[in-house]
DNA sequence: CGGGAGCGACCGACTGGTCAGTCGGTTTTT
DNA sequence: AAAAACCGACTGACCAGTCGGTCGCTCCCG
């Protein structure tokens, strides 16, 4: 019957929620999601087509649940800063209570297996301690406020990797155009003005 | 000879370049990079143990030009804020001039296949829509200076991408602890203060 | 009220294609 | 002649997806 096909439908993606978050998707075997669904595998392609059916329906069934939580904290502010501002508590505090399931959709959705994830960490870090060098420096001139230059320079990094990424999807203009944008964004906020209260 | 083995490394390398950056690592065969190397398997696994080791050595490579490039530009300019604005700068034209190794350092290089990252480009996507109309509401209601939304809400959300990998690998403090600093780094720059000057 | 036809859900052994890596052998260099 | 560099057919393991079949349920017909 329907209800139970629905039933079926969510237990697998519950397990292969669990298996996919953690080993990735090239390490996860569909016969292991059968064996935690308790089901066989034929059942798993009852249900889904494919094993990229089935993780693509893993993720988005993740995103909307952020989604949804993401929108429901911003709807209670009053401001449209505040609530710009409440998505990213809320977006920061759901990802940071569930371990696992960040993983799956920051990385391991489109990685491809731990010694990759650790290079990538690794060279990422020599961009972040550059970045971090020149942040030190600034605060010690009394350029720039006295934050965490450690996350300031992996905010820095991630804001470029993501502009370089909607770059080569979207084929919008080139990175170097979004500078304004990024220098508002990444610089102005840290700068100590002249004329400015600081804190 | 050595010299001869360091030009056929090279040789291999520059080959595997290619063929990783369009097909990414699992696409990507042994077979194709010995041929464009007009190389056998065996010739590859003479100088390589796997290939695993070779992809590794290929980002290591990108990674090494880039970082001197970026280097070299920092190195040019007098304050400590002016070198992290340059660095900012650098990357960003390198890797947009580039687009190919762009894909390779920033995506493929923990990707998993094309379709993958077309999901994962349309899941962020959704988040940065979320952030970009909060950020059009702010800006409609005078709370932040004009900016183009769409290239500050995908820096926000690579922001928050990068903190949370972060998290996620040197098991550091959860991520809202680094709240802060984001709203710092995110936010204050594009306020506009009662007292500040604005532009 | 029994039986059997139809069907959705599920089973699991099997296939077919794929590739990383190997190895005995050949060529080139020193 | 010894060693280094290279060849390429082959193997072994892997695993997504298939397919003929089972099981239990419901509904209709005699």
């Amino acid at each position: 019957m329907a209800l139970q096909k629905n039933k079926t439908r969510d237990r697998i993606l519950g397990a292969a929620e669990n298996i996919f978050a953690d080993k990735g998707y090239h390490e996860a075997l569909v016969d292991e999601i059968a064996e935690e669904t308790a089901l066989s595998k034929g059942g798993i392609y009852f249900h889904f087509p494919s094993k990229e059916d089935l993780f693509f329906a893993v993720l988005d069934r993740l995103a909307a649940r952020l989604v949804a939580k993401v929108e429901k904290s911003a709807a209670a502010e009053a401001s449209p800063l505040a609530r710009a501002e409440a998505s990213l508590v809320a977006v920061l505090s759901a990802l940071g209570r569930k371990r696992r399931l960040a993983r799956l959709l920051v990385v391991q959705g489109y990685s491809i297996g731990n010694p990759f994830e650790q290079k990538r960490v690794e060279i990422f870090g020599q961009f972040s301690e550059l970045i971090k060098g020149h942040l030190d420096a600034a605060v010690a001139a009394g350029e720039i406020r006295p934050v965490d230059t450690a996350t300031a320079a992996h905010a820095w990094l991630g804001a470029i990797n993501e502009v370089v990424i909607r770059w080569l999807y979207d084929g919008g203009r080139p990175p170097v155009e979004s500078l304004d944008t990024l220098r508002a964004v990444l610089i102005d906020g840290l700068r100590i003005e002249p004329a400015g209260t600081g804190a």
